[in-house]
DNA sequence: GGGATTGTTTAAAC
DNA sequence: CGTTTAAACAATCC
């Protein structure tokens, strides 16, 4: 599952290959009208044709093509891919668009589940407005998620995965922070103590920029480029460990439901 | 076949 | 009434 790691790798590794390219189409595969979110295939790429692209960059779990012209915004979702040259084992019913390029080359959009789609933006103030500060941004200071915590009566968890709070966590590292910060998923928000909430600011950061270094989590379908995988999973602690022993102090780790997201926690640990 | 999965949107409940 | 929570939706795999 794509989240700000995995994102931020993705653009490492395409930002190279696409920057100076000029986009002469983007066409859904299968017919895939969906793909383009709110617009039709000829709207958008009537905004995208010749374009150049200047830069490749991310905002939360947004990767943004950087135009002469506006942005466009590719959201991979639960299992969306960019691939640059396709396997043999990919399925063409598995694409949702293909970019092309006045080079002749090609960026393959595959996601099997098609919940990944495209957005075109004539600025970044749309996604300004629905996305929280970047967590490994100037913006998301100690003193900003102290108060940010004390104004929320909902639970920490739910809180933290929502995009407007705070862009670009997602499950697998709200549960890892939260276990780092010694916090219970189910805990209010404005009832954690300073202490605690200092070291949440101090791991949320930590973790995500140690995830980066190391490529992402390739836990279920997470690849990049030639299939490489991120090397994050073997470094997790809670997150998918149901049953094994917490690292910390040996209890077993719990799977339960907050906010309708599977969640794993050590119940020693992490008291409410 | 039910559940798991993401985030936006919409509806309901507190 | 504003804030918080649940449900629906997209599609697929196991």
């Amino acid at each position: 599952m794509p989240e700000l790691p995995e994102v931020e790798t993705v653009v490492r590794f395409i930002k190279p290959l696409l920057v100076g390219k000029v986009i002469s189409g983007v066409v859904p595969a299968n017919n895939y009208q969906r793909v383009f979110s709110g617009l039709e295939e000829t709207q958008f790429n009537h905004r995208v044709q010749d374009a150049y692209i200047r830069d490749v960059l991310r905002r939360g779990k947004y990767l943004l093509l950087q135009l002469d012209r506006g942005y466009i915004g590719i959201h991979l979702r639960m299992t969306g891919r960019l691939l640059v040259k396709l396997s043999p084992e990919d399925k063409e019913r598995h694409l949702t668009a293909v970019f092309y390029f006045t080079d002749g080359s090609k960026l393959y959009f595959k996601d099997y589940r098609k919940f990944g789609r495209i957005y075109f933006y004539p600025s970044l103030d749309e996604l300004n407005q629905k996305l929280g500060p970047e967590p490994l941004g100037d913006d998301f200071t100690m003193t900003w998620l102290q108060q940010g915590l004390a104004a929320s009566h909902r639970q920490i968890k739910p809180l933290l995965l929502d995009q407007k709070f705070i862009a670009g966590l997602g499950n697998i590292y709200v549960d890892e922070a939260l276990w780092q910060a010694r916090i219970h998923p189910e805990q209010t928000a404005d009832s954690i103590p300073a202490g605690k909430s200092t070291r949440l600011h101090q791991v949320i950061r930590t973790i995500l920029a140690t995830a980066i270094e190391n490529s992402g989590t390739t836990f279920i379908n997470f690849r990049f480029g030639e299939d490489s995988s991120g090397r994050f999973a073997s470094k997790l602690q809670v997150f998918g460990r149901t049953d094994e022993p917490c690292p910390r102090c040996g209890n077993a780790i719990i799977k339960i439901k907050v906010g309708q997201r599977g969640t794993h926690l050590c119940p020693a640990c992490q008291k409410p």
